[in-house]
DNA sequence: GCCGTTTTCGGCCCGACTGTTTTCAGTCG
């Protein structure tokens, strides 16, 4: 984890906490600065070395001390002591849907109760429902919410759920009450991993959405069921929060419940300043409650004095600024993405063969395609011998001559071996036209080997790409320990793109680091990873990346011709 | 704790649903 990633932890944990001691508004500054800090582009080390952390917004004379405190010694003294100073337990029940701070808080002093299994016991025993302001139905809910938040994974791939998403949009659109319908919430900003869903239908019939929605297949329980919103939980767990609007005020539900809580914070407080209170049902005057726009999200933003802005961008990390000023980006979009620069095989240890992913690029109506299988040293991927490589470029060869409307690139997935030289010798890698060069083992070697095995791999002069930059499997394996600022600095000298993986586990580089990588100066280049036809249609994950990290359409390689691309390496 | 073409002090975003209440606190997003 970079230190500017391990800061922004502890400043969240330190805003968590004094939510739970209900102070708001300190709360707020430390979940504010956190937000700021995950997203600089810049070692935060630097920053504190030139004595200037009270520049980056949100950040004030305390929160720089605590900062500085995280850089010298590795931890706080703030965090240390706001942890001692709560109850034990009461940061692992209030993970229990239903159960806050005060509840946990008053389950701690009145029944004594510090962890989960003793919550549950209380809770058989009909503990709870003796204590003033609880009963038999509370006693209930905390036993299935225990159960649930047993079963339940953290948070679910961005990858894993759009599928849901579009079967329960397709279920929604059944009903002829459903008016509009849409996903809203961290989906919609097409966050890498998503904790609920939050979709959002406009009607004039809400109890016939409601009923609708309620009895969608797979749902195992409904938490809460109003007129204007409910919650349910589908059989893999999955919450979805279902919000109806009438139609004239959709624009401003849609803006409220895309968020992020971050970005809203930010653009009300601007609001209240300019006289304004905007709320799900719309922008409102102050003074006279008048109306000013609801329908139209475009024209809210307007309203409020910023152009409208792109879901992707609005984490409060400068995006409202730049909107005030004119200055957003121009993000990229799917329909500019010409080629897939990263696929596999069955000459490896993928499903499908070389004609049936060229066949499934062609359906996407891509104009080219980089064939990337293993190299030698990966036996686990069965990866390919130098005779099977030279075998599979000849098949490529053959099969670019036959689809002439599209163009196949020969090439491969090369492995770092761990002394930085490339798996291939430099007479096979010269007969190939893209060479991705990654890492897949030795990746718990301390960061200096790591980013010296990946520098050495961008001076081979065959590497085009670094494959999956950092190499961390989302919620499974953290990154390597690699010192990205150089690397992003030898690949902008050498021409070498880094890579953002599609694979919905990988997303690497993620955002924040892809719009590091851009400041940098570094083109970077979008490959599915596929190992299937399937897989191909991660492209779009990929491409959510790249608007997270402020791309434009220059800063992508895969919206430039194929023979710009190949020019590019010097 | 942060911030300032209304402020260096006094503000700080906004609402729905539940369970337990007879008017609301707590939780959630």
């Amino acid at each position: 984890m970079s230190l500017n990633q391990k800061v922004a932890d502890e400043l969240y944990q330190i805003g968590e906490i004094l939510a739970i001691k209900g102070d708001r508004f300190r709360s707020r500054a430390y979940n504010m600065a956190a937000q700021r800090v995950t997203a600089l582009t810049e070692d935060i080390v630097s920053i504190a070395d030139r004595g200037e952390l009270e520049e980056i917004p949100g950040v004030g004379e305390s929160i720089a001390m605590v900062i500085q405190e995280i850089i010298e010694t590795g931890q706080s003294i703030v965090l240390e002591q706001l942890r001692d100073s709560l109850p034990k337990g009461v940061l692992q029940i209030i993970e229990v849907e239903g159960i806050g701070p005060k509840i946990a808080m008053r389950l701690n002093e009145e029944l004594g109760i510090t962890n989960l299994e003793e919550l549950e016991q209380a809770a058989k025993d009909q503990k709870i429902r003796e204590l003033k302001g609880f009963g038999a139905k509370k006693e209930k809910n905390i036993l299935t919410a225990i159960s649930e938040y047993r079963s339940r994974s953290t948070r679910f791939l961005l990858g894993e759920v759009l599928p849901i998403i579009q079967g329960i949009i397709s279920y929604m659109r059944e009903n002829p009450a459903v008016r509009k319908v849409e996903v809203a919430g961290s989906a919609r900003r097409m966050k890498e991993t998503v904790g609920d869903l939050d979709l959002l239908v406009s009607s004039l019939d809400p109890e016939a959405v409601t009923e609708h929605f309620c009895s969608m297949p797979p749902i195992v329980r409904v938490l809460g069921k109003g007129p204007t919103k409910s919650t349910v939980v589908l059989e893999n767990m999955l919450q979805v929060d279902l919000r109806v609007i009438p139609p004239e005020s959709y624009g401003a539900a849609l803006q409220y419940f895309t968020g992020s809580k971050e970005h809203n914070v930010k653009l009300r407080t601007i609001g209240v300043k300019e006289g304004f209170k905007l709320n799900e049902y719309g922008l409102f005057r102050r003074e006279n409650n008048e109306l000013v726009e609801a329908e139209d999200e475009e024209k809210i933003y307007e309203a409020l004095g910023m152009s409208w802005m792109p879901p992707e961008l609005r984490e409060n990390t400068g995006e409202i600024e730049a909107a005030i000023e004119g200055k957003l980006p121009n993000l990229v979009t799917f329909d500019r993405i010409k080629g897939d620069l990263h696929v596999h095989t069955n000459y490896s240890h993928a499903i499908h063969s070389l004609e049936e992913m060229v066949l499934k690029a062609i359906d996407m109506k891509l104009e080219y395609l980089a064939i990337t299988d293993h190299s030698k040293s990966l036996a686990i991927a069965q990866g390919l011998t130098e005779e099977k490589l030279l075998q599979q470029i000849e098949e490529v060869r053959q099969i670019d001559e036959k689809y002439s409307e599209i163009k196949i690139l020969t090439g491969t997935e090369c492995d770092i071996k761990p002394d930085g030289s490339l798996d291939y010798s430099d007479d096979i890698l010269e007969k190939l036209d893209w060479v991705v060069a990654s890492i897949h083992v030795g990746m718990q070697r301390e960061e200096k080997i790591i980013t010296n095995r990946i520098l050495s791999a961008i001076q081979n002069p065959y590497t085009r790409a670094i494959g999956h930059p950092t190499g961390r499997l989302i919620q499974k394996r953290n990154p390597y320990e690699v010192n990205l600022d150089r690397i992003f600095e030898a690949a902008a000298n050498q021409n070498v793109f880094m890579e953002i993986n599609c694979s919905p586990s990988r997303l690497d580089l993620k955002d924040v680091d892809a719009r590091r990588a851009k400041e940098s100066g570094v083109k970077m280049a979008i490959g599915t990873d596929a190992h299937s036809t399937s897989q191909m249609e991660f492209l779009p994950l990929g491409v959510a990346v790249a608007r997270r990290g402020w791309l434009e359409p220059e800063d992508l390689v895969n919206t430039w011709e194929i023979d710009k691309i190949l020019r590019f390496k010097k």
